[in-house]
DNA sequence: CGGTTGTTTGAACTGATTCAATCTGTGTGG
DNA sequence: CCACACAGATTGAATCAGTTCAAACAACCG
């Protein structure tokens, strides 16, 4: 879906929205179509929400560079990550308000569109209506395994189960690359509907079953195959 | 979204695909639209799938009357539910292979198309399209909440929240009717990630809390704003 | 350097699981 | 109408995975 590169730090903003939706895997033409529609390029620090949740959302935004959050909070204050958008992929615009917040991971650089304007271009193209059929249909797939994740696995599934599909969201080579994790430990347990404390003992753990070796943020893959096993991540669903 | 009526057990089977669309929200016109398309009607039994993980999904698919579910099945066998249709909703057709499986959670009724005479009416008339559309916003939102329920939410907020979202996507009057629970406890289990047992201990709790009174499946709610606070329900994320 | 954010570790605690047994309700066939 | 089977609900006891609280440590940045 990514190229690799887009794994490492930060690129220098202004991504280009064309060249972003050609690597997501739209035809050049379908991407000039959308090149055209008037939008503003925005940088996004991480901890600081961007969009509050309860808010209209009648805009488009698509990631150029870095890595973006939709999350929620529970009443109590609790925190959850409920969708990650790489580089290439958007966040769609919605009727009436969005229950959800945005929050980048790490410094990013987005394109906003307005909704009205969204809507006309994909009306114009039936081909990009498809495109944009099959993205959201990705989502909820995504989406479906995210609910098993925090439902059905074990805190080390959970953790191993993020890694593997962050390193496969990025094209990774796993067994050449090492992997740039984006996320802090509070950020994985938000996801995987933890504690942090958990997510780094988790993280100790599967380094001392030499599953993975850190380096800061670096993690190298030392036993791929088995980690799929840990974190029974079959990827069919990300297709 | 629907009448209360649907609420109670199997009503007769063979309603019209015109009438639970009309009932669902759609426009008279559209409806007609859709019904024109051809689509068979089947009936579903609970305990057995219908439709198995990692198959083909090209057909749509429409509740006419029951409770059908969506569900993933993780690798160590454990079942996690992850999408519930009601009378007037459906599941959409998908390119590929659906990673989820369907199965009935009572006895229900659905029609069945072939996605490319759905595509067709769909393209012919953009107003279908946005409907659909829409509808699909709002399970993404329903999914969203579900990931905060089974990630951030402790085991009695979870069967509370099940609780007060299906009476409300009932749409019934939670004052004066009760709710006839359609889920056995291994199925509330398999949506909110627990066991059965642990289930069954949270009705327990929160009989002696009296905020419901159970009489078999029958639950009526003694204190529905105290429940909304304890399954910090805000049903906002239904609209 | 000092401030801030993130990581790591220990000890005590607890919510939920596991396992196993029992009980209840419903439908079926004799 | 009873006996039997079967699915589901209920309960208890033991165990454990993950949380909570608190403190120390490391890395980064202006």
């Amino acid at each position: 879906m990514n190229s690799s590169r887009t794994a490492r730090r930060e690129p220098t903003s202004g991504v280009p929205l064309k060249d972003t939706l050609i690597k997501a895997g739209l035809p050049t033409t379908l991407a000039a179509a959308l090149d055209a529609m008037p939008h503003r390029n925005v940088h996004l620090d991480p901890r600081r929400p961007f969009r509050e949740p309860g808010m209209p959302r009648n805009e488009v935004m698509f990631v150029t560079s870095g890595l973006v959050a939709k999350y929620k909070t529970d009443s109590s204050g609790r925190r959850q990550i409920v969708a990650l958008r790489f580089p290439g992929e958007g966040v769609l615009p919605r009727e009436g308000n969005a229950s959800y917040g945005i929050q980048a991971i790490v410094k990013s650089d987005v394109l906003i569109g307005k909704s009205e304007d969204f809507d006309h271009v994909v009306e114009d193209n039936p081909e990009l209506s498809k495109f944009f059929w099959r993205l959201v249909q990705r989502n909820e797939s995504i989406g479906y395994e995210w609910m098993v994740n925090t439902g059905r696995r074990d805190s080390t599934a959970r953790v191993a189960h993020l890694l593997c599909e962050t390193a496969t969201r990025y094209g990774l080579d796993v067994q050449s690359e090492p992997l740039f994790n984006p996320f802090t430990q509070q950020q994985i347990a938000d996801i995987t509907g933890q504690t942090s404390v958990n997510v780094n003992r988790v993280f100790a753990d599967l380094e001392r079953q030499k599953l993975i070796k850190r380096n800061g943020r670096e993690i190298r893959f030392l036993d791929w195959p088995e980690l799929l096993r840990v974190a029974s991540f079959q990827p069919g669903y990300l297709d």
